[in-house]
DNA sequence: GACGCGAATAAGTCGGACTAAACCGAGGTC
DNA sequence: GACCTCGGTTTAGTCCGACTTATTCGCGTC
């Protein structure tokens, strides 16, 4: 374990931020090689095109073994960031290549400063997808969706938005509304909308305290799809993307 | 893109699915691999839950070394499929953690059989989002988007869907009327959704000949995001997705 | 000037050794 | 007798260094 001395060799003048070794029982090495690169890729600060050093010389620089480095370039691989040939070297991706509804990119997307553009569309994203899956949750709950719904809404009330409890209870009650749909495809996209509210709900969040409860507008969501009306929970559930996109565009 | 077909037909007979990936084999030896415990798992012959061998045994039985063996986990496990842990050992996560929408995931999911209700969830996916993105397109689209839309129709009309081209020039102006949108989030759902094309295209095609001409219906969405008439492409576009769906549903 | 042929190069694969984490059961404590 | 603790054992995680394969690029040839 060489990673955990600090670099006593010169530390570079800010710019290289060497190893990132987040303490000893964080996520595994790799996790943590994979979330600098990541970061550094999503966040433009090695730009698409660009070809990163080779295997050897950048694992040596990051003090990990060529191993450790080339699982998590192959992590990057999978979320299609990059690219590497024998020969050519390993390079980033154009941006429409990426795997942006991945949760682990979206979450290195934020994990900076949010680009308020990419905000925007993610939150158009929800004003198509969670209305028209409301309208399928109303047509398609079973009991257990609605008690799901109705568990998450109570601990959701308990709690603010203000913990993070609560917050995952937004998310639970966001999950349950896509499961209720029973429709694996758009359950899929519950992990990336999730993600993407809860990443977006912090920055409200850190911005202010919240200007307006939430909560009612997730009531009348819940009370359209549990009483089957499929067109009110559509409404219901347009509005509410609506005001949180409000609230979040006032926070940055 | 036809290198896909690897003779892993062989690995029904019995207990001795070793992944004939002779070199010289199309994609590298770590694809291979992940390509081939990928199909395990999404056709469900590795069940969520079930521990798969340890890494040394298994890397051994498929007759790879050790770290192809890893790095091709990492990629399962980039992309939600499994979990490792010490002790442990290597579980297959619930569907519900599964990245569905990943493009590779997906080739997975339909390299064998397809699922017929997860073909209809995601034709319901595109039934929500296509319709939307037509309308945001109509909006938005500038000179070189209904240029690249027009080209990718032509190409369609020349080669027809029963070639190669003729598909990949379907998934083109799929593509380029979600660029259309300048919106991020949904050009990166289109390589899920033109992945999903391009696969139940194939199906539908080898059922049997192409029952209806699919372009006029392109046309009609054309037409109507080129003159900005947003409720019109909506409309056309709604259209063109429910006559897919009726087509494919024929052909399974 | 175009074309192939042969290095140089960087990723890909191999294997084996060692480390660290987590589960499990033996043994002790209350 | 039940619970806690503490090692032991299993399995993934990391490291190392050598070798292979696939490209690219420059050189020489026609």
């Amino acid at each position: 374990m060489a990673a955990d001395e600090q670099a006593d060799s010169v530390d570079e003048a800010g710019v290289q931020p060497i190893t990132r070794t987040p303490k000893g029982s964080g996520r595994r090495l790799r996790g943590a090689i994979a979330h600098y690169l990541g970061t550094q890729i999503v966040s433009g600060r090695i730009a698409p095109g660009e070809k990163l050093t080779g295997e050897v010389a950048n694992a040596e620089a990051l003090d990990v073994s060529r191993s450790a480095y080339r699982e998590a370039v192959q992590v990057l691989t999978a979320k299609g960031l990059v690219e590497s040939r024998p020969k050519a070297g390993t390079h980033v991706l154009p941006r429409s290549r990426w795997n942006m509804l991945d949760p682990q990119v979206l979450a290195w997307a934020f994990s900076g400063e949010p680009d308020t553009d990419f905000v925007r569309d993610l939150f158009e994203l929800r004003a198509v997808v969670e209305p028209a899956a409301a309208r399928l949750a109303a047509e398609r709950r079973d009991r257990d969706d609605v008690k799901a719904m109705r568990d998450a809404l109570t601990k959701m009330r308990r709690h603010t938005l203000a913990t993070d409890a609560g917050r995952a209870a937004d998310r639970d009650f966001h999950d349950a509304l896509l499961a209720a749909t029973h429709n694996h495809a758009l359950m899929a996209l519950s992990a990336s909308i999730s993600a993407a509210v809860s990443w977006t709900t912090k920055y409200k969040q850190r911005a202010r305290a919240l200007p307006r409860d939430p909560v009612p507008d997730h009531i009348k969501v819940f009370d359209a799809i549990a009483g089957g009306d499929v067109d009110a929970a559509a409404a219901a559930m347009r509005t509410l993307v609506d005001l949180a996109l409000e609230d979040t565009r006032l926070s940055m």
